[in-house]
RNA sequence: GGAGGGGUGGUCUAGACUGGUUAUGAUACCUGCCUUACACGCAGGUGGCCAUGGGUUCAAAUCCCAUCCCCUCCA
């Protein structure tokens, strides 16, 4: 088997030979068994293009480690792959790439036009996770668009529907006018902004003077319907009810108390309209006020804004801004920083316009989701606060209708005579724009003309079902029975909220179950400097030319080393060079252990430099399996790295050299080839599922013809674990020696080479090691 | 306004839960060296009041309190 190492260093453009390889030989596949399944819902990637986030690549670079972890820790590993291609972005990429709009294109050509874009981009991010070395089933890839999974998705949705869990409703919601659609809580992102706050003059009813009511919404005057104040602000005491006349639309409203005015900020005196914001919602409710609608579903005023009707909500601020300033209404302007709410997706301002719309009731589950919460186990355990902090801020259940195109249609037909809902059987993909209803008489009335509706679902509603379609929910009970709940649910830190939120939620109420027993979370990758990427910010780097330059071996144990599990990680193409050198120094001792026989086993009695290795080498046994089994990847790499160059090659090899290359004692020249061997393999094995590639390569040319992937993490002992109490003195000695030799002149006037002798005490401590010592220093008694 | 995480040599980072000799490692920098695996290397060195103030303790980077700053999330 053994074969000599000749290059001076790692080449990776082999890698992709020896995945090559790994596909020829189906090393990966998964048939699934009666127990010891291992199921990974691998989350799918949306391809928004490249450049594809470089803490993304490293994210998926880590859920390839629980593979191999799981697999040489001897799971049964399912590690499904799929893309997520429903959704906004790209209709938005498509929108741009052939300069179009949406709403002004058929809704076939469109949607054709997005499968074409999302085909291109899907290409690349599938060349792109290849490259990085996954073990994932990419023969079987998913796709979240295909008619299977969103027929699961919809027949979900029917089943929730039958029990009773959906719901319309026209109530107050976010709405993004810029993607024409209701979004949930869970998709807006707050931006601080600069806003001008203006002071106005509301002119008293009953008394003369004015009230000054300070707001940034002063486009909304024409949708208020109270001022409200704070009960405790004793300068509007004697103004409750009261009422005053709204400048330029000369409505009176009543001055009410109410605790949520904030008595510093603007004058005190707060305008309520329908609706500025989530408070004026939650007046409105609490007051009993009439809604007045202000903005419509285009994002511009609506019919009840008189001379501003139809104006975009920008324009109409700065048009009445000017008129209330011609009728001197402007006490005084203020520029202030108010936060925001955008839409997560298209950057926008979100409106708050009520809209009817479906909900999934999430309200009445959140005590179960609390509990599962808890029950759920963390990696880091820290993370688990994020979710509890999440699940104390829903308030309202769960809108899921979108009025978008490129997503999972909602499954409903209209009577168009009585109106009722007519939902098809579950198990077919149905599209009922297009499609013709499933019924032919209204169930109700009997009415034969139907019209389909016209909506998708969010997005969410597709990908919170992840862990039933790859487990085969609906479609194989055998192999669902089998593999549901799952094992693990590795994901990113920010989508928590979402994802992980909705998928506990949608598979407790579908099968009463918890989705996983773990739930592995990472942190973002930003940039050198600490900031997060973003593509506007311009700081994003692309994963792809360094993973080509410096290979997929070498970015993962960058991306293993760069920061403890769970944290936030720099990104910097220096220190994924700096990975670069790690690699190369293990090929090169690899070199080195190549050049002596493998003796796999050793029957006499070790010499003491032997067993002092082994007794580290245990020791590092024992530091990564802990740190692997909590998939903390930071853990055994860092102690490998540690090992490997700081002991192994700069102590251990030194010593046993000269009798590596020394023939006449065979005996002790065995007893250190069986440990360089045994130390060199193990390393290989622990590093196995960091970096697959060049372990691979150093084990299949150095032991055993098969691939290092089907073979077993090593267990945990504790063989002459007395031995590492030598460790630092051996260190300490070896440096003094080298620090000696360095401040020696020779008889030449030269500086003394490490190979001059020198004559020194040897420790009483280290004195069995003394022959090994001695030659390796060149001392002289 | 609330919650979470963090502040350790020029830069990044370990250690903190479980307090205890000279605070880990990498990189950069300086010096010397091609020593039969490696110059993508080897050896050595410079560099830190462990954010600030107070407390607990024989002993604090570590525990407690307060303050400041950064990041993220939520209202």
């Amino acid at each position: 088997m053994q074969q000599k190492i000749d290059e001076k260093i790692w080449n990776s453009n082999i890698e992709n030979v020896i995945s090559k390889k790994w596909n020829e030989e189906r090393i990966y596949e998964f048939k699934v068994s009666g127990k010891n399944n291992f199921v990974i819902d691998t989350p799918p990637p949306y391809p928004s293009g490249r450049p594809w986030h470089i803490g993304a690549a490293a994210h998926y670079a880590q859920i390839d480690m629980i593979a191999r972890t799981a697999r040489m820790l001897g799971k049964n590993v399912f590690f499904p792959i799929g893309i997520d291609r429903n959704g906004l972005p790209v209709e938005i990429y498509t929108e741009k790439k052939h300069k179009i709009r949406m709403r002004q294109t058929d809704r076939e050509e469109f949607l054709n036009l997005c499968k074409i874009s999302l085909d291109d981009l899907e290409k690349e991010m599938i060349q792109i996770m290849k490259s990085i070395g996954l073990s994932a089933n990419f023969e079987e890839y998913y796709r979240t668009d295909s008619n299977e999974y969103r027929a699961l998705t919809q027949s979900t949705f029917i089943y929730l529907w039958k029990k009773g869990l959906v719901y319309s409703s026209n109530r107050p919601n976010n709405y993004c006018p810029s993607c024409g659609t209701t979004i949930a809580d869970a998709e807006i992102t707050y931006e601080e902004k600069k806003t001008t706050i203006v002071y106005l003059k509301f002119k008293l009813k009953n008394e003369n003077g004015y009230l000054i009511v300070a707001t940034t919404r002063p486009e909304l005057i024409f949708a208020c319907q109270c001022i409200i104040v704070n009960p405790n602000d004793t300068r509007y005491e004697n103004l409750h009810n009261n009422e005053v006349i709204l400048p330029i639309f000369n409505r009176q409203v009543k001055i009410l108390p109410h605790h949520s005015a904030k008595s510093d900020f603007g004058s005190g005196a707060v305008m309520v309209c329908s609706y500025g914001d989530l408070n004026d919602v939650q007046v409105f409710r609490e007051l009993g006020l009439k809604e007045i609608v202000s903005v419509n579903q285009y994002g511009r005023i609506s019919e009840n804004g008189d001379n501003y009707a139809n104006l975009t909500i920008d324009n109409a601020r700065k048009k009445i801004i000017e008129d209330l300033k011609n009728n001197d209404y402007v006490e005084k302007e203020e520029t202030i920083l108010h936060r925001i709410p955008m839409c997560e997706r298209s950057k926008s301002p979100v409106e708050i316009v009520p809209m009817q719309d479906y909900y999934i009731k999430q309200l009445e589950f959140l005590p179960k989701l609390r509990e599962f919460s808890s029950s759920l186990k963390f990696y880091p355990e820290a993370h688990r606060q994020i979710l509890f902090n999440w699940l104390d801020s829903v308030v309202i259940d769960w809108p899921i209708s979108r009025r978008r195109f490129y997503g999972t249609e909602i499954p409903i037909w209209y009577c168009d005579n009585c109106k009722e809902p007519i939902l098809p059987e579950p198990g077919k993909y149905y599209r009922p724009w297009k499609d013709k209803a499933p019924v032919d008489k209204c169930i109700k009335c009997g009415f034969d003309k139907f019209t389909g509706d016209e909506r998708t679902f969010d997005t969410w509603m597709d990908s919170s079902i992840s862990p039933l379609f790859i487990t085969k929910y609906n479609r194989d009970d055998d192999f669902f029975v089998k593999t549901f709940p799952t094992q693990i649910r590795p994901q990113a830190k920010d989508i928590v909220r979402t994802w992980l939120y909705y998928t506990m939620l949608r598979c407790y109420q579908l099968t009463e179950n918890l989705a996983w027993s773990e739930v592995w979370i990472m942190g973002y990758g930003v940039d050198e400097y600490g900031e997060k990427m973003s593509k506007s910010k311009g700081n994003v780097i692309d994963p792809f030319p360094i993973i080509t330059k410096h290979g997929a071996d070498t970015f993962r144990f960058w991306s293993a080393t760069e920061a403890n599990h769970g944290q936030d990680f720099r990104c910097s193409e220096q220190k994924i060079v700096e990975a670069r050198k790690f690699l190369t120094k293990l090929w090169n001792i690899g070199r080195f252990v190549s050049s002596f026989e493998f003796i796999p086993s050793y029957e006499s009695d070790l010499l003491p430099s032997d067993k002092w290795i082994l007794a580290e080498l245990s020791n590092l046994v024992t530091e990564c399996i802990k740190g692997y089994r909590e998939y903390n990847f930071f853990i055994p790499a860092s102690h490998i790295r540690e090992f490997t160059w700081n002991i192994f090659a700069s102590h251990y090899l030194e010593l046993v050299k000269s009798r590596a290359y020394n023939d006449k004692d065979p005996n002790s020249r065995n007893s250190a080839l069986y440990a360089l061997h045994k130390c060199f393999s193990v390393m290989l094995l622990l590093l196995a599922p960091i970096c697959p590639f060049i372990t691979d390569k150093l084990w299949t040319t150095i032991y055993y013809k098969e691939s290092i992937h089907l073979k077993r993490l090593p267990i945990e002992n504790h063989d002459y674990e007395d031995m590492r109490k030598y460790t630092k003195a051996i260190i300490d000695f070896n440096s003094l020696i080298w620090t000696k030799k360095r401040e020696s002149i020779n008889e030449d006037g030269k500086r003394y080479s490490l190979r001059d002798p020198i004559i020194t005490e040897i420790p009483n401590e280290l004195s069995q090691f003394k022959d090994d010592l001695m030659e390796m220093h060149n001392i002289q008694d």
